[in-house]
DNA sequence: AAATCGGGGGA
DNA sequence: TCCCCAGATTT
């Protein structure tokens, strides 16, 4: 009769994991763990925030972006209580904003449905705006030692190559595959340990370009010992992305400029931007005019130049072809408010949040006399 | 199941 | 250029 912790070494939830390559990286890791500042600490929000910044986000690139964040709202109910349009200021420059908007979301109803105090566990955490397996396996280990294992695009990485997992990575039913292998090497009383190896791994040992020369799981890994490295993971190529003209013009009329927020279901929701007239094809600007009735009248008295520009701004599925004019409206003509837009001060224009492209078009023309060196950043 | 949502860095 | 990054949501 063999005694119960025994038996459960083929339980998925053993207590004790002895596979040789949770055992490899687990003794990798306590040699070459990184040292990030959300690992100092077990708050569930912190980590939360930690994780929803990371979502598609390398380290380097989230870091400062969580730094200043959790200083600006150090706790969830700041958060809550926070205007939605200064976190998107604070969000600028990241990408993905719609990130932004459910954590706004979640914040409020952290404080509103559980007293400000996060769900425990890793069911209830999923069900939290913005928050889906991954996110919700990660906060599950590291702040309550939940063992759920995080699935990445590292672990479809590392896991795809030690196994010799053939499985396409973007398929529907990858990750229900790979989490079933991760689930079978998660030690339960080392989760956070483990997730955090893993990433770790993935990010400075198994890379896109692997160390494998000296990487102490190789020997028992499918693709080193089979020479496949390049053949895994097994990943669907992805499609060309789509064109896009965007014609913007700066309309001033008395220190003030003519703006709108994005709220369609597009790029950039959220963010703010100048007057916009998209186009099909590369268009002169008499043909912008007939695609936009209102341009037309903007320009009745007014006087146009042309800007200096991006020429072209790439995202993952667009690539955005970028024009830009200067109107200048004589104060004392009486413009209609065109319906969703609104005159702003650029003193004010900088504390909203915009596009990198809109960025960049600013400071191309920072030398135009109403920015007045108010729109720095 | 496929498409979409940003921006940046490395090979 | 292409690929990938501490993914989630919508269609």
């Amino acid at each position: 009769m063999l005694p119960s912790f025994f038996v459960s070494l083929n339980h998925p939830m053993q207590s004790i994991n002895h596979h040789p390559f949770t055992k490899g990286l687990l003794t990798w890791y306590r040699q070459h763990a990184r040292e990030l500042p959300w690992r100092q600490t077990q708050d569930p929000y912190a980590i939360w925030l930690s994780e929803v910044v990371l979502q598609q986000t390398r380290v380097a690139q989230g870091l400062p972006y969580y730094l200043k964040l959790l200083e600006v709202f150090p706790t969830v109910e700041s958060l809550a209580h926070a205007d939605e349009s200064a976190l998107f200021r604070h969000w600028q420059g990241l990408g993905y904003y719609s990130r932004a908007r459910n954590l706004h979301k979640t914040a409020k109803l952290v404080v509103s449905d559980f007293q400000g105090k996060f769900p425990t566990t890793y069911d209830d955490l999923i069900q939290l705006p913005g928050v889906g397996p991954y996110t919700a396996a990660a906060i599950a280990s590291f702040a309550f030692g939940e063992a759920k294992p995080v699935v990445d695009g590292n672990v479809f990485r590392i896991l795809a190559r030690y196994f010799g997992i053939e499985t396409d990575i973007l398929h529907s039913s990858a990750r229900k595959e790979f989490t079933e292998v991760a689930q079978e090497l998660i030690p339960n009383d080392l989760a956070a340990e483990f997730n955090q190896a893993i990433m770790d791994f993935g990010s400075l040992q198994c890379s896109p370009a692997p160390l494998c020369g000296s990487c102490p799981l190789s020997l028992t890994c499918f693709a080193c010992q089979q020479k496949r490295i390049s053949d895994f993971p097994v990943k669907q190529k992805k499609a060309k992305q789509r064109n896009r003209y965007f014609n913007y013009f700066i309309v001033e009329q008395g220190k003030r400029i003519l703006i709108r927020e994005r709220k369609e279901k597009d790029i950039w929701s959220g963010l703010w931007e100048f007057y916009l007239v998209e186009s099909p094809q590369v268009e002169e600007l008499e043909s912008i005019m007939e695609l936009d009735g209102n341009l037309s009248t903007l320009l009745q008295g007014a006087t146009i130049q042309s800007l200096k520009s991006p020429k072209l701004h790439i995202l993952s599925h667009q690539k955005i072809h970028c024009r830009a004019w200067y109107i200048q409206v004589p104060d004392n003509l009486d413009i209609s408010m065109l319906d969703g837009f609104q005159w702003i001060q650029p003193e004010d224009f900088e504390k909203l949040g915009k596009s990198v492209l809109l960025l960049n078009l600013i400071t191309d023309n920072l030398h135009l006399q109403i920015f007045n060196d108010s729109m720095p950043r």
